[in-house]
DNA sequence: CGGATTGTTGAGGATACTCAAGTTAGGTGG
DNA sequence: CCACCTAACTTGAGTATCCTCAACAATCCG
């Protein structure tokens, strides 16, 4: 399993910058590389926390079920981001599953040494604790979309974020480089997999997106931004 | 402004459990108590984020306000709780209001401190990175909540986060003990103020609440529970 | 070339919002 | 201490958004 990691490979990750060269290659030392095939989980809900991880290469969903079976998407890990961090949310379980939509390799660390490395390491606390920040203000936003805007916009909403976060250029717009689904996007926004295909299919009609099975292109990132503020109304 | 500050006062907050007595001295020597009467901001949104806090009395009530004008309920603090924290989030300017809903205490440290802070109690490091991840977890609940129930079931939720995070028992039932309107509890759901007083109002018959103008008496939390679960239907 | 997964589209209906009065409670000043 | 004024709350009627149910079409995979 174990396999040796160059340095450069984890540098780009925002958890790591600033880390001294030295710092860095203890940290590695530590780590397990393993690779993920596209619909292989990395850990599930429920599981017991054993490993906290950093994805070098490849896409996650992370998914929650609802005790009634209603599932939700509560982010996708991009490479170079941290997760399963359990243990900094004072958990022993982890509260999600992520799991590989692409083939994916992603780096693991025994959970027990969470504290360890953050005390050694100053600089690795601030910058896992502005990620953790960072992931709540997501989590804010989406809750304020969730309460005060109506489908549509939260859809354009979504779609945007996965265009910054996750889209590659490409001639005629921007495409998001992983499979997603009407149902995943239902997911992301609270809705249902019907109306998201509404949505889209009358976006489609207006040019502002192409669709198909399980992709995306984001054909006028403009328009859709004003969809999603609210200042052009989708359904002409 | 500034006050002596006695260390038991201190000691219950989650963020400073576990600190050596010499590392919380010093920490608070470095910090500056206020008073701010009901109805006062402790910070805007949109401030440049010049202090962070620690609540020792009263209640204040979080709120963003969306472009168009909305309002949502971010979060209640209550004593012991940090907040404030914008520079953990990367932000100079603070993303929410802090409003007082009862006269309240807080303890305010200058920003600049807070990388040094954490620096040198890698504890304190730890216990901010589980604040932080703990309303991580509540961000993601309530997002589950706004993504996959109705709204009785959320404002079931929401009243009995209220009564397990602020309430008092008292004979026949929980009291929440600060003043909380319908509209407050609207925005911490994401629906209107009429919704939620007509909910109230089908619990107020049902004997399960004591409703008054904000005031709010939880008469029975077990089948508030089993509504908030959706085993129950409210609306008989 | 099936079988399965994913996506499309229509019709009908329920939840919850908007609009619109009214009522009650609390605080303030005479 | 009472009258007034405002803020909070209640309740009704009509309606829009979006969900549910349902059937079908397209795409991918083995």
């Amino acid at each position: 399993m174990s396999a040796p990691v160059s340095r450069h490979v984890v540098q780009s990750a925002p958890v790591f910058e600033k880390l001294a060269d030295a710092d860095l290659d203890e940290i590695l030392g530590l780590a397990t590389s393993r690779r993920y095939p596209a619909g292989e989980a990395v850990f599930r809900q429920g599981q017991d926390a054993a490993q906290f991880y950093v994805l070098l290469h490849g896409r996650l969903r992370v998914t929650q079920v609802t005790p009634d079976g209603q599932q939700i998407v509560v982010r996708m890990v991009n490479p170079g981001d941290l997760f399963g961090i359990a243990r900094a949310l004072r958990r022993v379980d982890y509260p999600a599953t992520a799991m590989a939509v692409t083939d994916s390799v992603a780096l693991g660390w025994p959970m027990a040494q969470w504290e360890g490395l953050i005390g050694r390491c100053p600089g690795l606390a601030v910058n896992a604790m502005q990620t953790i920040g960072s992931r709540l203000q997501e989590a804010h936003t989406r809750l304020r979309e969730m309460a005060t805007e109506e489908v549509e916009r939260r859809v354009a909403h979504a779609v945007l974020r996965l265009a910054q976060q996750s889209g590659k250029k490409e001639e005629g717009g921007i495409r998001i480089d992983f499979p997603v689904s009407r149902q995943d996007i239902a997911e992301m926004t609270g809705t249902t997999l019907h109306t998201v295909s509404r949505i889209l299919s009358a976006w489609e009609s207006a040019q502002l997106v192409e669709g198909g099975r399980q992709k995306l292109l984001v054909r006028n990132p403009h328009r859709l931004l004003l969809i999603a503020d609210g200042i052009e109304p989708g359904h002409l």
